[in-house]
DNA sequence: AGCTATTTATAAAC
DNA sequence: TGTTTATAAATAGCT
């Protein structure tokens, strides 16, 4: 009863969820209130958020009732309990199968008995998917390059560095291992010294088209 | 929200005070059910009419709230029954996470978790479900135009048995009839006429673009 | 227990 | 959150 019909399944974004929570426990709350008001019936109500606060309404003389209730339950509350678990069980179990064929469907199976206008959408669907994934690439690409940029700073500069102390003539072992991390680095820097646009090869051979 | 406003005050009719009460009931217990599953949140009605009959709803996970409630009794039987129901949803709740996540990633949705590698393999899956949907939406153009052109050869020797018919000289209203569909089917047709590669609307404007 | 005219509740948009 | 508005739902009064 809305703008639109909703399905009965846990509303995915936070707010609209909270927003939604407020609006129907006034109403659950009302119409409680009117039960016990026209016909006389006792009522207990309480609810509480996922945030974990709580609201509650009891029509007057509670009391009565829940000692009513407490004679009453035993055996009935296991009944009560065991068929919620079922309905939940059921309910989930139906969400799962549509999202199984969802999946299906987004990854080209069974599309037989799809129409071409669910097929249209099927397709703007994967289109989206696809664009935002190609962004998230070309972003972390940038985000390597940049890095790799640095770290080439970074190199040189230590480089320079050791060269300069080997220079001066540090002695003994010290000296050996400055050369070896040198050379090391010069074997495995040699290609930096390029300007950056004509590396050899990118870091992800493919990556390049597929971000076109 | 009926056929008259009510003021909300005992209905003192006895038999109107018990329809009412069945029927508000229901649509409260409903209610309850909607907000836990929308919400996720825990519901716990309990409703007395005054007759002394009682009607409950609890929300699955409510329950624990009212373990104190539980008997030593019937404990030891629920326990078993409740804890293989338990951990099917726990199962199923997992399977269901899982995809929904899975369904979000396709859709290029919260995917900065996501690593270079995980973003190639679902684009690939994107790929993949692309051209399935493309090759599907082809095959389904290259029915329609086969439909059509079926259609159109039909026509044209529906077309030329009544032209035939009319020229030999039926009487009377029969001829009226024949002729009345057949300049119905000159009109609709002339475009039919021209070959098929040059239609000058094809059935579904964007089709061509989209399939490449 | 069904049937509708009406009232309410509320989803979406702001 | 509050307000507004178009729609979906609930239900009062009948049968």
């Amino acid at each position: 009863m809305g703008r639109g019909k909703i399905e009965i399944k846990r509303i995915e974004n936070t707010n609209s969820r909270h927003v939604t929570y407020s609006k129907r426990r006034k109403g659950i709350i009302k119409k409680a209130k009117e039960i016990a008001v026209l016909c006389e019936a006792k009522v207990s109500l309480i609810i509480f958020a996922s945030t974990g606060k709580m609201h509650e309404y009891c029509s007057p003389s509670t009391t009565d009732m829940l000692d009513g209730y407490q004679k009453a339950s035993g055996r009935r509350l296991w009944d009560a309990k065991h068929e919620n678990l079922s309905n939940e069980i059921d309910r989930i179990k139906k969400e799962n199968d549509s999202m199984q064929v969802k999946l299906r469907h987004l990854k080209g199976e069974d599309i037989n008995q799809l129409t071409h206008k669910e097929l249209i959408i099927m397709e703007e669907a994967l289109q989206n998917g696809l664009s935002s994934i190609s962004a998230k690439q070309s972003e972390i690409l940038r985000m390597i390059r940049k890095n790799d940029q640095i770290l080439e700073e970074e190199h040189k500069q230590l480089q320079y560095a050791l060269h300069q102390m080997g220079a001066i003539g540090g002695s003994g072992n010290m000296k050996g291992i400055h050369e070896e991390v040198y050379h090391q680095r010069e074997r495995d820097n040699y290609e930096y010294q390029m300007p950056f646009g004509q590396r050899v090869q990118p870091m992800q051979p493919n990556l390049h088209e597929r971000m076109l």
